[in-house]
DNA sequence: AAAATTATATGATTTAAATCAATTAATTAA
DNA sequence: TTAATTAATTGATTTAAATCATATAATTTT
C-alpha cells in the first residue's frame, strides 16, 4: 500500500452517496474522519488477510475488492465483491475478531483507513449506524444462504449464470450499457461459481453460442440479460 | 401451534442463562416479557414459514428447530440449527423483510412469541442487545460461508462428518456422553450435507464401518469424535 | 391388527463435472 | 524484443455422486 500524494476527501464531503456511512450526520463524519488514513492499493494488492488480526474498518472510496476465504487445499472460494461505500472489516472490528476472509483490491482502489477505536466509538453513540449494521449483515447472511443452497443444488451452467448477474449487480456495465464493468480471470469466474477453471472456460462459450453473452478478450458483454436470469434457474 | 396450559416464566424468571437475552436487565426483560405469548409447537410444525411477513420474534424456551429454505425445484437446504435460548426471526424483524427461512419445530417445542414493536423498542434503548445481535449475524454469516465452502470444495464423506458435527455442536448428547441428542431422517442429513438420501444411508454405514460412528436405529452414536473430525477434513 | 405410508437400504446405471494432458494466446519481466 | 510466465482453450479420460429401480423395515393411520 502506498500513503501518498493522494488525498481522498473527509467523510463530510465525500462524494460517495451509496455507502452506509453517509447516512451519519455532519458531527459523526467528522469524528469518524478524524486521523483516518488514506491508502492506495494497488491491483492484486491484499488490503487485509483471513485469519489476521483486525485493527481497522476499510472504507472504499473509488475501486474493486474481492472478499475470499481459503478453502480444501487452499483453493480460493469468492464469497462477495465490495465498491466504493461499501466498508471492509466491521464485523472482525465489533466481534473482536481475526478478519473473516482475504481483502484484494481488484483494480487500483482508494481506501480511507478508520481506526477500530474511532469506529467502535461513533457505533456506540449511533442506534441509526449499528441498526444499518445489523441491515448490512442481514443482506450478506441471506445472500451467503442464498449462494450456499445454489453450489449445493444448482448446476454449474446455472452457477456461472448466477456469478454473471451477481458481477452485474455488484459493478454494473461500461457506458455501453452492456460490457461488464469488471475483469475478472476465468479462474476467479471459477472460485466464485465453485467450479474448475476449465469448466468455465466451456459453460462461458457455451453461454455464447446460445446468445446469451458474448466474449470479448477480457470484457464479457451481456447480450441477453433476461436469458441469463433464465439460465440461471432463478426467480426471485 | 398451541396457546394453551402451560405457561413458559418470563424471560425475568427464565432459566436459559446461555442465549442473547439474557444479557439484558431487569427492566429490560420486564418490558420485553410484557404482553409475550407462550406457544407449543408439535414436532414437524412450522413456526414460521420462508417468504411470509414477520410480526413476532421467537425465544425458544425448551426445544429443537431447524431453519431450511427452499432451492431448486423444491429441494429443501437446512442452514442452520436453534434450541433453548436462541431467538429467531429477528433478522427480518429489523430489516423489516420477510422470514428468510423456515422454521420447524424438530421435537415439541416451547416457545416464547414477542411482538416486532416491544422488541424493537428494547433493542433501540440498548447498544449492549445491537452489538450482540451484530455479533450473532456475523458469527451466522460466518458459519454461512464456511458452510458454502464446504458444499463447494468438499467431498460427500467430508460433508456428512461436518454435518455430524454441526449436530454435535448444536444439540451435544445424552447422558452416556456418545449418543448424538438429536434425531434426523437420513433425508434431512442429507438436506443439511447438500447431497442425496442414497448417497447419505451409503456414506453413514461407510462411516460406521470405519468405526467413526455406530448407528443404533434412527440414533446415531459417535464413538470416535477426533476421527470424525479427521474424516470432515477440517482444522479450525 | 391390518393396511398404508414413510424411511431405510442396496444394487445397477448414468451423468455431470473434475482431472489430466497438451496447445495456443496473452501478459509481464528481463 | 525476446524470454518467461501466466491465462485461455480444447480434447480425452476418469470419477464421484446422482439417479433409477426394488426391496425391506419401521412408523402411522384406520
Amino acid at each position: 500500500m502506498k500513503k501518498n500524494n493522494i488525498e481522498i476527501p473527509s467523510c463530510t464531503n465525500c462524494e460517495n452517496s451509496a455507502g452506509i456511512l453517509c447516512s451519519l450526520n455532519i458531527k459523526e463524519k467528522t469524528e469518524l474522519s478524524c486521523g483516518k488514513l488514506d491508502g492506495i492499493f494497488k491491483k492484486g494488492e491484499i488490503i487485509f488477510k483471513e485469519g489476521n488480526n483486525a485493527y481497522n474498518l476499510f472504507c472504499i472510496h473509488k475501486g474493486k475488492v474481492k472478499l475470499s476465504k481459503l478453502g480444501k487445499d487452499g483453493k480460493e472460494q469468492i464469497v462477495r465483491f465490495a465498491k466504493s461505500g461499501d466498508i471492509l472489516g466491521y464485523r472482525s472490528l465489533l466481534s473482536n475478531e481475526p478478519y473473516h476472509g482475504t481483502a484484494t483490491a481488484m483494480v487500483e482502489c482508494e481506501i480511507c483507513i478508520i481506526s477500530k477505536e474511532v469506529f467502535q466509538k461513533v457505533n456506540e453513540d449511533n442506534y441509526k449506524l449499528s441498526l444499518n449494521l445489523i441491515q448490512l449483515l442481514s443482506k450478506d447472511l441471506k445472500s451467503a444462504e442464498q449462494h450456499l443452497i445454489d453450489v449445493a443444488q444448482k448446476t454449474v451452467k446455472e452457477r456461472i449464470a448466477e456469478a454473471l448477474i451477481l458481477l452485474v449487480n455488484s459493478f454494473g456495465y461500461l457506458e455501453d450499457k452492456i460490457t461488464l464493468n469488471v475483469n475478472l480471470t476465468r479462474s476467479e469466474i471459477a472460485d466464485l461459481a465453485g467450479t474448475s477453471t476449465e469448466t468455465t472456460i466451456r459453460t462461458l462459450s457455451q453461454l455464447s453460442s446460445d446468445n446469451v453473452i458474448k466474449l470479448e478478450g477480457k470484457n464479457i458483454l451481456i447480450t441477453n440479460f433476461k436469458k441469463l436470469v433464465q439460465s440461471s434457474n432463478t426467480y426471485d
